[in-house]
DNA sequence: CAATATATATTGATATATCAACTATTGATT
DNA sequence: AATCAATAGTTGATATATCAATATATATTG
């Protein structure tokens, strides 16, 4: 059994192709945003306020990376660090006028990307594709 | 939609799940290697002989990246870059004993977290997972 | 044949993944 | 209250991903 017929593997590849097809097409557009910053981006938006850590969580990303992200994202003047009222140790993120207007902006090209990766497969097979997908997630923790 | 429920997301999800799986019984047993070595060094096992380039492609990787695994390889004594007769810019990439050796000692230790990640999914569903993923790996390029 | 273009691998720069060490807080125990 | 443990975030170290630049070698072509 070669590696390339590993369902992992073939897992791995579909993973690595779309995220850089749609790096390409950022590129292209002069986005100036790579893609898990733009999928950190979008967490924010739909739930502003969270800490850093619950941030970690969302993404699957490691809480130290998350810092060197948002760093970034700082930097490009799209989210900012607030302090929470009881506990010091913790950050609320939350998403500035800038990064409001760039998802606006840009959102039709991540949803037309998604759209592009499910052409010509079956609602039937989505759910399929789901249900093991999940499946697989719980064999393996 | 949000972030969780695109598909892409649940496919990058599950490879990144599966791989940390992997990485913490790697560490579990002393193997003292990372998962990403591991696939590329049972790609040399797969196809001795194979240039960089070549590598690359059947890995899924980048040049530059290969060559900085590949370095890390040599150094465990697992690999070697061999002179190509009729082209002085490549090189063939064949495992030494070592690696070998360390391929038959864990290749059980793989193969038992494959057998795992599809425990208790139909045959036909697999078939259906195979699919949908070349399907959408097509609409990527 | 000389000049130019292309190919292979390496290296540098930046982003990300992961773990460990660290700081500053907060929580728990006595 | 003082001590100790746990938590949130940051930073450092190493591995990997990607692109650009580079060196060397090979191919093309005028």
């Amino acid at each position: 059994m070669n590696v390339e017929n590993v369902i992992l593997f073939q897992i791995d590849k579909t993973s690595k192709v779309s995220k850089q097809y749609s790096q390409k097409e950022f590129d292209r557009l002069g986005m100036d945003i790579t893609v898990e910053q733009w999928i950190l981006l979008k967490i924010i938006e739909e739930s502003d306020g969270l800490t850093q850590k619950e941030l970690a969580n969302k993404s699957l990303r490691d809480p130290a990376s998350i810092t060197r992200t948002l760093d970034l994202l700082s930097k490009k003047g799209f989210v900012e660090r607030n302090p929470v009222e009881d506990n010091r140790r913790q950050y609320s993120i939350s998403l500035k006028k800038k990064g409001v207007a760039f998802i606006q902006e840009y959102l039709p090209v991540i949803q037309s990307h998604r759209a592009k990766s499910i052409e010509g497969i079956s609602q039937e097979d989505l759910d399929t594709l789901q249900q093991v997908l999940t499946k697989i997630q719980e064999n393996m923790v």
